[in-house]
DNA sequence: ATACGCAAACTTGTATACATCATGGCGTTC
DNA sequence: GAACGCCATGATGTATACAAGTTTGCGTAT
């Protein structure tokens, strides 16, 4: 039986593994700012770039495409999307729906079941607290992913985790400023706390307030951020030149 | 070639135009139980059947596996999923967490906008009720969406709108009993009072009771119809062959 | 000098060819 | 007779070729 029911990676077989590498590539560039909003490239490009055809590369741009990186116009070439901070305010703002949802659900069930792992994160001595922004930030997407895996709704989950990628490339920036980070494990430790205490109500209105907090502070950096790549000459790093224009 | 229907007209830069095709008719294959759980198919197959070439087969044919319908298996062809009644309870959840968000938002609202189209479909003499099953079915669609449109946040509501169409292969059974669509009628009207006289909570309230029912019911009928559906001999529909063995 | 228009080049959409390997039939062997 | 193993078939993954259409540079006319 091969029926694996989460990540149809198919065990190390290759299943669309080019398509894969480039799709992780790509998604890489845009994270790191390599590719700005509003850059625009080809296929054939990329195909070379990467040393592969064009029939994984398109696989793996349809696929950022459907998760609102990019966009394609007709024959005439791909586009990095920009920012819309509308839409990253909606995500935030969905995922104190689904995570409200969850902590209820976890305060009414009987067994406080699979709380254990997180305790061991973030209830310890502010001396053993993570410092890396980019650990923490993974520490902290954790927090949150595991909140609604232990509230046991798989599809809740899902599209949680969805979210969370959606939002990642914003959202890893939150912890470059030094007190976000106490902040941070001071309200998760509250929260954890709470839900012990089976305080849906209040868990819950803690947790808004920490992800609108979050919110407001990525948007911030992210701006500050993006200003910042864009006026840095991109002579120091050019594998991603942004447009190729061979000659005038 | 004498398929001059087929020629081009294109509607002008639809992108994948033929991937869409295959991918509307495949899925319409599973929604009428033409294509039943567990059936395996080809690319081969599927690109003869509709005259086009495996490459948009295959774009359609991986969109519908993430969407959940399909797997693949790595080279040994395509099935058709099973369907997974516990998925389908945690997407019915989803939905209330998400219609109940989008109620307690309309109610927080100061302006009772965009409330009226629904008005005129849901708060009508008993006369002037839709009676056919499948209309019924769309409508009832459309005003669960329409809430959540009216709600204001795009990304809960397209998140909303893909739940809806994983569950519409089996929510459109749900009108198939009479007393469902007088049923359903009579809670919309009550849920759409309540949230016009702001009482966010006992809105809520019926709206999971009204949603957990509907979930219950089409359990039963769709079972009932994957039953028949399998019973009935394919002879007098041969269009979807479930497997092409060639000869024995 | 400017504006218009045409054509070449380039881009994506689609079809087809090739590579790799899983599966199942059939022959062989114990 | 049954079980094992080899090999042909055919599956998907990947690369390449072809088709249709858009953009843009350059030449020409005003």
């Amino acid at each position: 039986m091969a029926a694996s029911s989460r990540r149809p990676h198919m065990s190390q077989q290759t299943a669309n593994a080019l398509a894969e590498r480039v799709y992780d590539r790509i998604k890489a560039d845009i994270f790191d700012f390599r590719l700005l909003p509003g850059d625009r490239f080809t296929e054939t490009e990329i195909a070379e770039r990467y040393k592969v055809s064009r029939t994984p590369v398109r696989d793996a741009l349809y696929r950022l495409k459907r998760e609102g990186y990019l966009d394609v116009a007709f024959r005439s070439g791909w586009n990095v999307k920009p920012f819309d901070f509308d839409r990253f305010d909606e995500l935030y703002d969905l995922r104190i729906v689904l995570e409200s949802a969850a902590i209820e659900r976890l305060c009414a069930q009987e067994s406080s079941v699979s709380l254990d792992p997180l305790k061991d994160i973030w209830l310890v001595p502010v001396a053993e607290r993570e410092a890396d922004p980019r650990r923490m930030a993974e520490l902290d997407e954790a927090f949150h992913c595991m909140l609604m895996a232990a509230a046991g709704n798989r599809e809740m989950a899902q599209v949680h985790a969805g979210l969370t990628e959606q939002i990642r490339v914003i959202r890893r920036l939150d912890f470059l400023k030094e007190n976000r980070i106490g902040a941070t494990y001071d309200e998760h430790a509250k929260i954890l706390r709470l839900i012990m205490r089976r305080k849906a109500t209040e868990a819950a209105i803690l947790l808004r307030s920490h992800i609108t907090q979050s919110k407001n502070e990525v948007r911030k950096i992210t701006l500050h951020m993006l200003h910042e790549a864009r006026a840095s000459t991109p002579a120091s790093k050019p594998p991603a030149k942004p447009r190729a224009r061979r000659r005038a």
